[in-house]
DNA sequence: GCGCAGTTCTGCAACGTTTCAGACTGTCCG
DNA sequence: CGGACAGTCTGAAACGTTGCAGAACTGCGC
């Protein structure tokens, strides 16, 4: 408009291979003198009907996922794939009870989903899915419209359950994060095992059931608690409740390392000798390593990278089936977990 | 278009109040007949003039800060006044070495930025500034165009030097984060500790020096460890070197809680009995209190907040003068500190 | 019956880009 | 000398909204 031209200037800023130099840096130096910053991304991304951003919802309202070592892992394989082609991660505001005309998810200007861990109820999950974009659930729940990356929950439990009762224990204990988005804390019963609204504890147990079955046991017995969340203060807590109900517990299956440490904390608090007097499981195999804990290691890191890669790849446009990423996990015995003393 | 009108649906979206109950009632069943979401959030973007997002850019790509506690604290304030005013957090792509014609900033389809603790040197910092966007600078750098959030470094850091200095030790050694966005590891002379890109490391040690002038001792015989990044390994790391190379010091200053707690661990490696044989103070405040470190408090939290809050009114249009939020820091003496022994 | 107010709906314009097809210039080759 | 071709640049159209001014209709009171 000043020196010349309209388009030209779109030109300059995107393809510099198609206008001479000499007018290019004509052009970028009297924007920069007119305070020109160059196109306006809102208009390049409707004009592309791109954003170059991928939404991310987590269960959890925002910094919480950050305290997780799990998510944090996730986010790592998913930032480093997201960032490789140059995509942002945006992460979307809101929590599991939004209403359905929020316009949270259906407003937010991105080019496809990454849903973690969300609970079955989770109104997010309907309102993702209804936008014409890809979407990636990782961990829960397993929907048939969308492609799912994720371990075999049930499976591993019934692993990590299955050691436990190999060692010689006959009741285990288990200890795992929320059921449901309103639960209450403490422990829970058949019923309230079977109405889980998160599908990756729900499955754990049904895990658990499998393996007590296995050898002829009551899954009814085990005593079950719901800690507040996926941590070391809840899982102490939480540990705490158990050991003080049924003080003869030996062996302890907790649904995350937090859990199992926080475990660990309130056993030595008690002045329990372990491995010795209590057994404990973790699972995620994320804080493990250092602390000498029998865990369930699960591949975080990869379930980041393949929900990135998946949902970039379903950017193309044309839809395709829907695919389930089921990544392989495996028990890694460490010194948390011995046969019990009079077993 | 189908039943009837054009611009009467954006209405039934977003101005139920405009149209008769009747109406809408019908729109939104056509349009989920037709698979039709709901407005385009890019069209209306570009539209509304606003995105709903705010960018945040970080000094390290993306998963690592989520590894520093300090971070998370920060963004949990951010995340939160984001969160009350329904905006999304975009984390933005790309690192401190960005070529200057890179989208990524001019490309990022944000209401504004908030900059995270970046080098002076940083490319991403004129970029963003360039845009004709409000932006918000937390920790460093600090420049008169933008506002900024901070403490006093300076300030803070004589504080913590003062504390070890009082209780007579005559040489305290200072473990530092990353000095430049290239430099190397180990220990730094006084031309590297001037040619400090990251401004809250030279503020710091430029306030340890005052302390040492205050009292008449040589700044340039104290001893300099910058380590690979804010963990406990790289201070356990550069503690160890530390300490091989002067055996008799009495005292570390550490500028992060990270860092004193790797200095710690690598002092009880050495056989060094704490705090008898070796005083550490740390900087933070966030992982001291279980721990019984003598740390600098910052308010963290605050800085994300008032950060999201001061974006959030720049929003408004009209420039306003850039304001500097200093906010207060305070010494915590806890139990990692005490008098040197031949002191 | 007429103006007036209120309700409900519509058309126009504009947000700022990018894509695409072409216009124009000049060069090279037959 | 004409035609093909490469190199530059331009104009029109479209991306899908929303705000605004106003049109159509409905009552209502006088």
């Amino acid at each position: 408009m000043l020196g010349v031209s309209p388009s030209t200037v779109s030109n300059a800023y995107n393809r510099p291979d198609q206008l001479s130099p000499a007018l290019r840096e004509q052009i970028l130096k009297t924007a920069e003198a007119v305070g020109y910053a160059g196109p306006d991304p809102i208009a390049r991304n409707l004009r592309r009907g791109r954003t170059g951003a991928l939404g991310v919802v987590f269960s959890e309202p925002l910094p919480y996922p950050f305290d997780d070592p799990t998510a944090v892992t996730m986010l790592q394989g998913l930032a480093e794939r997201a960032a490789d082609e140059q995509f942002a991660l945006m992460f979307v505001p809101g929590s599991a009870d939004l209403p359905a005309h929020s316009n949270s998810i259906r407003g937010a200007a991105v080019d496809g989903f990454i849903l973690h861990s969300l609970h079955d109820d989770d109104t997010r999950l309907k309102l993702a899915i209804a936008r014409p974009l890809p979407a990636v659930v990782i961990d829960s729940p397993r929907l048939t419209e969308v492609d799912f990356v994720g371990i075999d929950d049930r499976g591993a439990a019934a692993v990590a359950m299955g050691h436990l009762l190999e060692l010689g224990h006959r009741s285990p204990a288990v200890l795992s994060f929320r059921l449901t988005g309103h639960g209450h804390v403490g422990l829970v019963d058949e019923t309230e095992r079977r109405g889980a609204t998160a599908a990756v504890a729900r499955e754990r147990l049904a895990g658990c059931a499998d393996a007590m079955a296995e050898v002829g046991l009551h899954w009814d017995e085990v005593l079950v608690e719901e800690c507040a969340s996926s941590s070391v203060a809840a899982g102490r807590v939480g540990a705490h409740e158990l050991l003080e109900r049924a003080p003869a517990t030996t062996a302890i299956f907790a649904f995350s390392d937090l859990l199992a440490l926080g475990a660990r904390q309130a056993a030595l608090e008690r002045g329990l000798e372990l491995p010795r007097d209590l057994s404990i499981v973790g699972f995620d195999g994320c804080a493990g390593e250092p602390e000498g804990l029998t865990t369930i290691y699960q591949p975080e890191h990869e379930k980041g990278r393949i929900a990135a890669e998946r949902l970039l790849d379903g950017l193309g446009g044309r839809p395709r089936r829907p695919v389930q990423h089921i990544l392989p996990t495996h028990l890694v015995v460490r010194g948390s977990t011995t046969a019990p003393e009079n077993g």
